[in-house]
DNA sequence: ATTTGAAAATTGGTTAACCAAAATATAATA
DNA sequence: TATTATATTTTGGTTAACCAATTTTCAAAT
């Protein structure tokens, strides 16, 4: 069986929602403050009325966000943000909308423009041989006739990398899927936008190489400008 | 008990890694392609010799950064992104460091000088009343002599929902807290600079109110630029 | 040969019992 | 009274049994 995906929001997101809401209340009742611990999830779940999966996923995910930590047969605790930052980041958290593609791909543009600047400026040797390797399998892809989306996109996390800097990498990683999915069920790119790309990628490349980070960036915007446009005019 | 936390890299995150690790390697030896399914947890958990758990956590992971989705009672499936790019992706994400106060920093500022723009732009009547609301709040702050670093922090995340790009908005709101520890820990704002950052945040608030995006990114910049200093030559 | 339908097996998700480390309470000692 | 040693309780994490939805199997009917 092949896969056909529509992921809505589930019942265990809103459940989830409730909780960290409930947890959320909790904190500011009880005046809860940086350091301090929260009850047992035993406890919680007990309050709540909802089992303690609930209640330690809902923790899980207050945790990616650095508002709680857990820790091993000591209990869970107030991350140092403060009560006022805590309301407001969990506000922001439980009104998070689904990403919609035009942000994704002005995100994207936006953090590739930074890449490939830093990337000029900071590469080593073996980045620059990573860049290379990615290029010439986008090369080899392309002229073969296949599609090369993937190829293509391993070419810009190279240069991600590249960058130095390990939070716009790690953001990268995070978009690319959903970028990859996204195009190709747009049809972003055909037989005759890839042999373009092959020169616009070789010229970003060589900007890198002779370290020259305004001519990469420009590259970049111009790279991303026929993408750009294909993406809103269709 | 008050918590004094140094989390260090887990052996649950090592473990984690090298089932990633199998899980790859079992993909790319059976050929799986986007769409077709990994074998179930329980086999997979016998045939690495770890629990069913360890393999549930890795799925997520990997769930998480898009290369699978599990469906109930169906099976886990590769997601639509071809074996290349799951391949590059799973190297990237076995190899994410530790992320440093500088990158943090460094991507802060770029996204921040972009959603100060979009803001300008986009920002609606109750955008602008929430950005109000939170700089009337830091000014408060400020003025009653307290630390402000929180309330200085949801003026800016205001700003992010304004822009009306979920994906920046979650991205925020990810570095956030990292950002209020490292703040409170270099002890990064003093009274002096919070007096300033009232200024500051006013300027940048009266730019986005009268939708100049120009004057607002170059405000925010003026913002950054005490802040970068101060954080750079400690 | 094809279709249908019910039973059996398989699936990811859930629950509750269990574990070892940590925190706390208690008792013994100086 | 203060301090140390020990037993008990509490903690988040782990494990294994369980669940309901789904998929597969396979024989009966057309």
């Amino acid at each position: 069986m092949k896969l056909e995906a529509a992921k809505s929001f589930s019942d265990s997101t809103s459940l989830q929602n409730v909780i960290i809401e409930k947890i959320r209340e909790l904190i500011n009742y009880k005046n809860l403050e940086p350091g301090d611990k929260l009850p047992s999830e035993r406890m919680l779940a007990e309050k709540f009325a909802v089992t303690r999966s609930n209640i330690r996923d809902a923790i899980q995910q207050l945790e990616f966000y650095g508002i709680l930590q857990s820790i091993p047969q000591s209990g869970t605790f107030v991350a140092n943000i403060g009560v006022i930052a805590m309301n407001g980041m969990i506000d922001e958290i439980l009104g998070l909308e689904e990403q919609d593609f035009k942000s994704l791909v002005e995100t994207r543009i936006l953090l590739e423009l930074k890449t490939v600047k830093l990337a000029s400026l900071r590469r080593t040797e073996s980045d620059l041989k990573r860049i290379k390797d990615a290029l010439d399998a986008y090369e080899r892809t392309v002229k073969s006739g296949e599609d090369a989306v993937q190829e293509d996109l391993l070419f810009h996390l190279a240069i991600a990398k590249a960058s130095g800097n390990s939070t716009i990498n790690t953001f990268m990683l995070t978009i690319t899927p959903q970028i990859i999915m996204d195009f190709e069920k747009y049809h972003v790119c055909d037989k005759r936008m890839s042999m373009l790309g092959i020169k616009e990628h070789t010229e970003i490349y060589e900007a890198i190489k002779t370290q020259n980070p305004a001519l990469a960036k420009q590259k970049m915007k111009e790279h991303f400008s026929v993408l750009y446009q294909y993406c809103y005019n269709k």
